[in-house]
DNA sequence: TTAGGCTTTG
């Protein structure tokens, strides 16, 4: 039966001798001493720190009495700590006599809970190898508040080094964390796809920010603080010195959907790791990690920062680009999942005038609206992009849909143009009941649809009307007997009670398409006697 | 006895 030993938490520890079982945050290798003997330094916490560290050295005159740690991340057990002051601060010396003891554990999760093995002994209960356990946990949580190193021996390159030659992760401790499970003061790594790069004019700053995505958040992640984004920012960045991916961005709903559901998070990269040939060659879809990235209480703290902090490369802290094949494959698969998770209610735009333009951010389509004449939706300082005919022309958008019109069985008769079979003037109504046609010959209405959504993209929203067979294009199955349903509405025999069910039936079937993205051609009209421009969506 | 890291964080 091995003794029962008290065991101190670092935060109590004091001058004197003590036992302790920590996390070793930090260690050197050891080296020879002007004596006889070696020496090796390292640093060493447990949770009571609260992410500070306590600093050890071991002494010994045979190098092979040293504790045998391998990695940051290794747990410790220390019997019979001397702690002294030196330089005004408490540390422990661990000396190769004078019956100091230890036992070190190794520090991944899934390792067996045995020591490694050394010349030395240290005895330990059940109770120790929980508490090794425990801390062993903590490490590699998401909760950790250290920030991991690297073993003393990984050579790390420097940043400008292509990516090539960095340290493969499979000599690294610490695995990934899924972006939104991070916790509030730790330090950890993450894998992720960029869906949007944001930078500043070069006088200003060379920082650059990063909204990226790991796949649908876990369930767990909706209990913790919304992260703080670009939008809280005194100065946000200008859209014009931004870089996306457009249908990551409506995938995620960057910066389009509420915090809830906007699967993109923000990461605010400084100094040297945002000017890093890793850092400049950056585009949106690439796959990276980060190692240590740090996440931090904002606004009182109702929110997590991300934060990758100037310096601290030479504890790793880094952005490394990977690829497919070098990313992990559960990344890969949770992006794939989350994708068919998203998928647009359109199939890709490919309409012939708008394919010279590629994908467009409504912000441009605002330019061009203007150009086109007075309308509606806002300034413009561009210049036309179509020249034959500016009254007309077409434009790829890639947008999420914040809001479909009609959405309740009241507004969709304001959402019909009624056109009179017998002299063709169109009317609009206000309510279920039919007007008489001025003409008075009849009251037989073709009851035309004059559906809105408003999409969203990041610079903007903007209203466009979808026809007859855009609704059926978009809604799917659920409008396919549209005509009909239009029909009936506008009939003289069907009873009230037919008519409230396939309103209530048609407006369900179009709401439905808000949340979704669309990836659609839109087709921008000046009209020809009114200073007012039309935008509507193309259907295939 | 010996020897005892880096940084300050937007």
């Amino acid at each position: 039966m091995a003794a029962q030993y008290t065991f101190t938490d670092l935060r109590n520890i004091n001058v004197g001798c003590h036992n302790v079982i920590a996390v070793v945050k930090f260690f050197k290798k050891p080296q020879k001493t002007k004596g006889t003997g070696y020496s090796m330094f390292a640093s060493v916490s447990d949770p009571s720190l609260c992410g500070d560290k306590f600093p050890v050295i071991f002494l010994c005159n045979n190098i092979d009495h040293l504790p045998p740690i391998r990695t940051p991340g290794d747990i410790i057990i220390m019997h019979r700590l001397k702690v002294s002051m030196y330089r005004g601060s408490l540390q422990g010396c661990g000396p190769g006599s004078s019956g100091f003891a230890f036992a070190v554990f190794p520090g991944l999760c899934d390792s067996p809970l045995t020591p490694y093995p050394s010349p030395t002994n240290c005895s330990f209960t059940d109770a120790d190898l929980f508490r090794v356990f425990e801390l062993r946990g903590w490490y590699n949580s998401d909760s950790c508040p250290l920030e991991k190193e690297l073993p003393p021996d990984v050579v790390m390159t420097e940043p400008q080094a292509p990516s090539n030659q960095m340290v493969p992760f499979a000599e690294r401790v610490v695995p990934s964390t899924r972006i939104h499970s991070i916790m509030k003061n730790a330090f950890v790594n993450i894998e992720a796809q960029i869906v949007a790069i944001y930078s500043y004019p070069p006088e200003i700053t060379r920082d650059i920010i990063l909204s990226l995505w790991d796949g649908q958040p876990p369930p767990e992640a909706a209990s913790l603080p919304p992260f703080y984004t670009h939008h809280d920012l005194d100065r946000p960045p200008h859209i014009s010195d931004s870089r996306t991916d457009p249908h990551l961005a409506a995938i995620t709903g960057h910066s389009m959907l509420p915090a809830n559901e906007d699967w993109s998070v923000t990461v605010f990269v400084f100094d040297e790791h945002a000017q890093s040939a890793v850092a400049k060659k950056l585009k949106p879809g690439d796959l990276i990690r980060i190692i240590n990235v740090h996440c931090t209480g904002k606004l009182g703290h109702v929110r997590r920062k991300l934060d990758v902090h100037g310096g601290g490369q030479k504890y790793g802290r880094r952005i490394e680009l990977l690829t497919e094949e070098t990313a992990p494959p559960d990344l890969v698969a949770r992006l794939k999942a989350g994708r068919d998770a998203r998928k647009p209610i359109t199939t890709p735009s490919q309409s012939p005038g708008a394919a010279d333009l590629g994908v467009l951010l409504i912000w441009k389509l605002r330019d061009v609206v203007s150009l086109l004449g007075p309308a509606a939706v806002g300034p413009s300082t561009t210049t036309p992009l179509h020249h034959n005919n500016p009254a007309m022309c077409r434009l790829r958008v890639c947008g999420r849909v914040v809001r479909a019109r009609p959405n309740s069985p009241r507004s969709l008769f304001r959402c019909l143009l009624l056109v009179c079979r017998s002299c063709g003037t169109s009317s609009r109504i206000k309510s279920p009941t039919l007007p008489m046609c001025p003409c008075g010959k009849s009251t037989h209405f073709l009851a035309l649809p004059m559906f809105y959504l408003v999409l969203a993209d990041l610079s903007g929203r903007v209203c466009v009307l979808v026809s007859s067979r855009g609704i059926r294009a978009l809604a799917g199955p659920d409008m396919s007997s549209l005509r009909r349903q239009l029909r009936l509405l506008v009939s003289a025999t069907a009873s009230p009670q037919t008519k409230r069910a396939t309103a209530r039936s048609i407006t369900a079937a179009w709401s439905r398409c808000v949340s979704s993205w669309i990836d659609a051609t839109l087709l921008v009209k000046r009209s020809p006697t009114k200073s007012t421009v039309s935008i509507s969506l193309l259907a295939k």
